[in-house]
DNA sequence: CATGAATGAGTATTCATTCAT
DNA sequence: TATGAATGAATACTCATTCAT
């Protein structure tokens, strides 16, 4: 046991640190040594733990995104009212974002880079945020949300997220400004909603 | 004059060999090598026009978003009706990227890199996309476009145009189907429009 | 131990290797890719001992420096007459430098060469020579050797000691002639003696 | 007449620029194109006038031999007594080295140099400075001299001069000391004369 | 599992030199 | 002669990955 939480340590710690230095330096400036050095561990160890350095890019990418979708689906209680229900989960998928700086810096920078493998962003966009996609679903039929093609609502959803935590990033100090956040969260639901 | 346009000639051919190759195996797994052997220049040519690797980079991009900035204003007739010039850039908007999808496709890799210089990319948000700004800010005074921060209405202009043309990008068989079309700009306007 | 041994083997074989090619073919011809090649390692742990190529140069001029003063310092046995103890390590200095055609060359050419940092040609003139430095201030106050500034004598040490070796590596035969020997320390002694 | 000076000029700036930037920043580090710039012409020029760069190297050092040659030679007074005469050339040696801290200092760092042909530093010691072997074989067959052989007295010489504009380098205050200066000729002479 | 020395292919950049104008 | 754009060979240094201990 003691041995097999040292090995999740080691492994945490070098996502952490790769987190962190893919973040503030970019993939390609950041070397597997440096990573391993930031982790504290040797370079060997992190080869033990991932075949390949554009693997560990990929376990970030994924283990982010699996953190987000657990945040939004944990403990949320789903009213039924769809327009409530997508409010409820567009703030906190605010809040999630100016809680984690540093993973929303990366959602930022590498949601759309050719650093990670396609298959990887495939699969966090289909299963992952199967969620979405059903509160989608459900809108469309309920006739609440437009009846635009699915893929292209979902993308229009990414597209508006990504673009909201870009301004609060840019303006960290409005990121508990009840006014602002609500606008952010209009202008999506603006665009979603059946008229 | 030939001396000058060879010079020309020559400078364009680089950044002509970058874009496609910065597209197609992205920043890092391109050197300034296959670069210059695409172009049909010495390597020594092309550090003779460009400092840096980076610098080709830059110059790449800015040259993308002027030419963008300049194909949605040159020519364009605006009518006064702010819905109407909307509709008619955003068709331009679309129309661009589908026409060049090798710039289109930049545009959706490298819109937030890191390869690009902070600098560079507030340039081309503030100095080249200013039309975009000015719109929205006459919306905003006659009471057409939602009364929020000018600058929130900005990224989310961008957003929802980078997830459009993700969108056709993954399926280019609807980039002529009117019907998605007018529905990327419907989902576009009911956002931005006051209501 | 073994370890060990292997790693001082790599490191000392890189050493061995510049100072051969540094001597033969000049700092400058000297690529870092032949200096591993002719230690027998790859390039990569060359770089992995010395952060750059200009610090295998420093490393081997301090290594030299501090060989021939070992040298000359070691199993010397000192008479307390100042005269004859110069005289000694006069020979020494000679026997030395005939022993080590290649460490004599290497004197000969980059003892004041830019391509030596100045702090660690300050640092061998002051640390690792010191023992010439004590030398003088005795004989001086002695009376022995001549009262002019000690910094002055050192130049004048260092300077005649290269002259001296210069004329035995142009004139091989004559390392062993006592009459060339005694003759070129005769020089060297009438210039610091009082009188 | 006005090209030819035109010409002579360029060339000449480019020696001066050469020997400021092989001074300051050794040979290696001083690229062709440096060399243009700071001499006010082109990079084709340059070749125009030296076919290599190490030509360039070459023609320096063998223009400041000559200069220093013609200045201990032109306009001496030579008495007939060897020690005087051997004085007044070394102050005027030490002089000249004083008042052209920048030739002192090429002096110093490339007299020994592998930056420099073989055959060129042969022809230096030679020809140029055929006086100085022609004062020692005076004065071995006056007596006054001591009957070392004359090579190793020529590069007893050389090396003592070295020595002493090293010291009046490193203390420029010291260059106008009498007492100093007198020191370094004392030193000098010593060796030399016969006893 | 952990280590870190060793590897060697890969790359941005430099620079002496050429040559068409 | 003078120019400076063009050339492409040369090179110091990096870095993902391996493997013996």
């Amino acid at each position: 046991m003691s041995s097999n939480s040292t090995t999740t340590d080691k492994k945490q710690a070098i996502l952490d640190a790769a987190l962190q230095l893919f973040v503030n330096k970019g993939f390609n400036a950041t070397s597997t040594a440096s990573i391993a050095k930031a982790a504290g561990v040797a370079t060997g160890t992190l080869f033990h733990h991932f075949p390949t350095k554009n693997d560990i890019m990929n376990q970030v990418f994924l283990a982010i995104k699996q953190e987000f979708a657990d945040n939004m689906v944990t403990s949320t209680q789903f009213s039924g009212d769809i327009e409530q229900d997508a409010y409820t989960l567009w703030q906190k998928a605010i809040d999630w974002a100016i809680a984690q700086p540093l993973k929303q810096l990366f959602f930022l920078q590498y949601s759309m880079s050719a650093d990670i493998d396609v298959m990887i962003r495939k699969q966090a966009m289909t299963s992952i945020l199967s969620f979405v996609v059903e509160l989608i679903e459900q809108g469309k039929q309920q006739g609440i949300i437009a009846n635009f093609p699915s893929e292209l609502l979902l993308e229009n959803c990414h597209g508006q997220y990504l673009a909201a935590i870009r301004f609060f990033t840019d303006n960290p100090h409005l990121g508990g400004d009840k006014i602002h956040r609500d606008a952010s969260f209009t202008l999506f639901w603006h665009a979603m909603k059946a008229q």
